[in-house]
RNA sequence: GCCGGAGUAGCUCAGGGGCAGAGCAACGCUCUCGUAAAGCGUAGGUCGUCGGUUCAAAUCCGAUCUCCGGCUCCA
């Protein structure tokens, strides 16, 4: 092929020639019209690169518009260019750190100095943008030496960009310049900054500098914006359903758990439905892990310190634990973990191979003392109960026993149709974070990723985000804002096996090592409980609702038949109210769906003659008349095979 | 812990230096009803807490507690 010709593939698979350093823009024009109208920027290869900017190599093309992910990232990008723009017009003084896109929107941190800035100026920044917007400003990008550039910031006193530059090499800096604002910026950017229609300046925030706490903290202006104004609309009116969802609204609503500021922050009551709610899942779980060849342990919520001390924990976690009390001559602590107290048990005897695997379970309280600027509702709390495990197994058992584990995980997750992104979690270089060899962990690191690929997972491998003993798989949910949380974990340990000097006696009649593997399906029961809420919109299956099923008598001449139903549902083991107020059905009814009760029976006269009851269920209405004893098989049947509410069949 | 918001009846919220308000819930009476709100009445408050300014503070100022959204952290 002639130098000055480049082979572009499109996403469809079609290839075309063209001129080298064709622009963006012209390859889009050279499709169509609306797509060169529409077009935000150009992805080549792994490249998102300006509209404008010449082509000079052949590869994969993607036009960028607002429907896809680059396009909305570019947009997002500009728009936090033309806040900078925008706050710049009104606070000349005001410093810029970094502005990037991010998920959903941009943000962009800034010192503003003396200067206090806080939710009323937030409109007029928003109202300047959309006028700047109107100017049509051309984004304009510009190669700098560094020099330049160093001096450039350094004449407006801002020390953010030039620490910034600093770090760039020479023949790599771009400055984008739009109206009278000129940003260090890599890009790309949109052609001009009139497709930027609608705009939500949404949060504000305090962000250290580059992330650390002992820099200075920015004002971090967070925001949102539309090619038009309908998709704002749309994205706000999104958010306010979303937030109909919380837990924490739910939670109040349905009669979950309570905060009490008498108690203390994060310390969470669970109230009556809460609770029927938890010991429920935890009856499910205990249920499985019986199966399974698990063992149940109960142990204190204090030990001696020196037990930590022992396990290694105290070190590393000395400033999120509670302080330690003084009892006799001796130092005691709230226990912040189950772990060290399981393996005392695991040495309370002589261990066989025979034995092994060993594996304990307990639904454990551990108490954390978060910061309080932490704590969120059930799904960051002080005081929570872990579903956890330590199973202690051979080298030889571990692939397997990790299988085992990620098998149990999946079924739990599987049962209440919740979708979790699955991570493996390794270590980095930093090794004071860790303890322990550096070969154990390869291993661990090795087997792990074994027994993931071996289960078909769809995982992800993070760096530095193993814990202090060793890698885990994490499953990570979002909550109804679109948070990310841990909840289950799975986690090998080579470390506590040496530090409590763990043995069990093998075929060859020598001591040898086991290996423990830590695991919690759900997490916590708080966190666990609070994405529940969320994802089930608190319409919960009918094995999990508080209250199953209400009977409600037409008129009070049904009370006694109401009451009759009612009994036969008790005996069942089923949980059922008969709601005997001199309310008109219709409001019964109502009262009933506000409480997102799963089933509704309605009886009056024509039930009463013929022994039936007139089904209604939630969210779906009316589903006609059967016998009682039909319904109570209807129920029990639902209940024995955990049954997802039909409001969320329809969804997945 | 830091930045920005918020706290008024059980719940949702209005009021913003001069007598503390509404709807829903609760309670009482009437109604006895067929698939998402019956009618009338009664009661309910140290306006988160402490202090200051003022003739007078729910309202202005300061401190503090709790909650919410972020940052940092997260076994």
């Amino acid at each position: 092929m002639p130098e000055d010709f480049i082979t572009l593939t499109f996403p469809d698979g079609a290839t075309k020639k063209y001129h080298k350093n064709i622009t963006g823009f012209e390859v889009a024009e050279s499709i169509s019209k609306g797509l060169a109208r529409n077009a935000i920027s150009i992805t080549l290869d792994s490249d998102i690169l300006d509209l404008d900017a010449p082509i000079t190599r052949s590869g994969e093309i993607q036009i960028n518009t607002w429907d896809s992910e680059d396009g909305q990232y570019t947009f997002w990008h500009s728009s936090a260019h033309l806040l900078a723009e925008a706050v710049q017009e009104l606070y000349p003084e005001a410093k810029f750190g970094i502005g990037p896109p991010i998920e959903n929107g941009f943000y962009y941190d800034i010192d503003f100095g003396e200067e206090s800035f806080g939710q009323e100026q937030l409109e007029a920044v928003e109202k300047k943008m959309i006028e700047l917007a109107r100017q049509k400003s051309n984004f304009k990008k510009r190669n700098v030496s560094k020099d330049e550039a160093l001096k450039f910031y350094e004449e407006r006193n801002n020390e953010y960009k030039v620490d910034l530059i600093k770090e760039l090499e020479e023949g790599t800096i771009t400055f984008y310049e739009q109206g009278n604002f000129t940003d260090l910026c890599r890009g790309p950017h949109l052609p001009d900054t009139s497709s930027i229609k609608a705009v939500k300046l949404t949060k504000l925030a305090g962000a250290y500098w580059r992330g650390d706490v002992n820099r200075k903290q920015l004002t971090r202006i967070y925001g949102i914006s539309f090619p038009k104004q309908k998709l704002l609309d749309e994205y706000l009116k999104q958010l306010e359903e979303a937030r109909k969802r919380d837990h924490k609204k739910l939670g109040k609503e349905l009669g979950i758990y309570m905060m009490d500021s008498m108690v203390g922050p994060g310390l969470p009551l669970w109230l009556p439905n809460g609770t029927v709610l938890r010991r429920t899942l935890e009856h499910f779980l205990r249920e499985e892990q019986k199966h399974r060849g698990y063992q149940e342990v109960i142990t204190p919520h204090i030990a001696n310190i020196e037990l930590y001390k022992t396990s290694g924990h105290y070190p590393y976690y000395k400033d999120s634990q509670f302080n330690p009390m003084e009892v006799d001559d001796d130092h005691y602590m709230l226990k912040p973990m189950n772990c060290p107290h399981h393996h005392r048990i695991y040495s309370n005897e002589l261990r066989s191979y025979r034995d092994l695997p060993v594996r304990l379970a307990e639904f454990g309280s551990v108490y954390r003392y978060e910061q309080s600027g932490e704590l969120n509702g059930l799904s960051r709390v002080r005081g929570f109960t872990q579903d956890d495990a330590h199973i202690y197994c051979t080298h030889d058992q571990l692939k397997d026993e990790i299988k085992n584990v990620i098998d149990l995980t999946q079924f739990v997750f599987k049962t209440f149709g919740m979708p979790v992104d699955i991570r493996l979690s390794y270590r980095d270089d930093n090794d004071e974070k860790y303890g322990g060899d550096y070969e154990y962990w390869e291993r661990a690191q090795k087997e792990i990723k074994e027994a993931a690929d071996e289960m078909n997972l769809n995982y992800k491998i993070v760096d530095g985000e193993a814990s202090f003993y060793g890698p885990k798989i994490d499953f990570i949910i979002r909550d109804a804002i679109g948070r990310k949380w841990q909840l289950g974990t799975v986690q090998v340990d080579y470390v506590m096996p040496e530090r409590f000097d763990l043995t069990y006696i093998g075929s060859d009649n020598n001591k040898h090592r086991p290996v423990i593997i830590h695991r919690a399906p759900f997490g916590s029961m708080e966190r666990f409980v609070s994405i529940l809420i969320e994802h089930f919109a608190g319409d919960f299956p009918l094995w999990l609702a508080p209250l199953q099923v209400k009977v409600l008598p037409i008129s009070e001449d049904y009370n006694a038949y109401a009451k009759h139903c009612a009994d036969k549902l008790t005996a069942l083991g089923t949980r059922v109210e008969v709601d005997s107020r001199s309310e008109m059905i219709g409001g019964k009814i109502r009262d009933a769906e506000t409480a997102k009760i799963p089933y509704m029976l309605i009886v009056g006269e024509r039930e009463l003659e013929n022994g039936t009851v007139s089904i209604r269920r939630h969210k779906s209405g009316d589903i006609g008349t059967f016998s009682l004893e039909e319904f109570l098989s209807k129920v029990d049947e639902e209940i024995k095979n955990k049954h997802l509410p039909p409001s969320h069949l329809e969804e997945e």
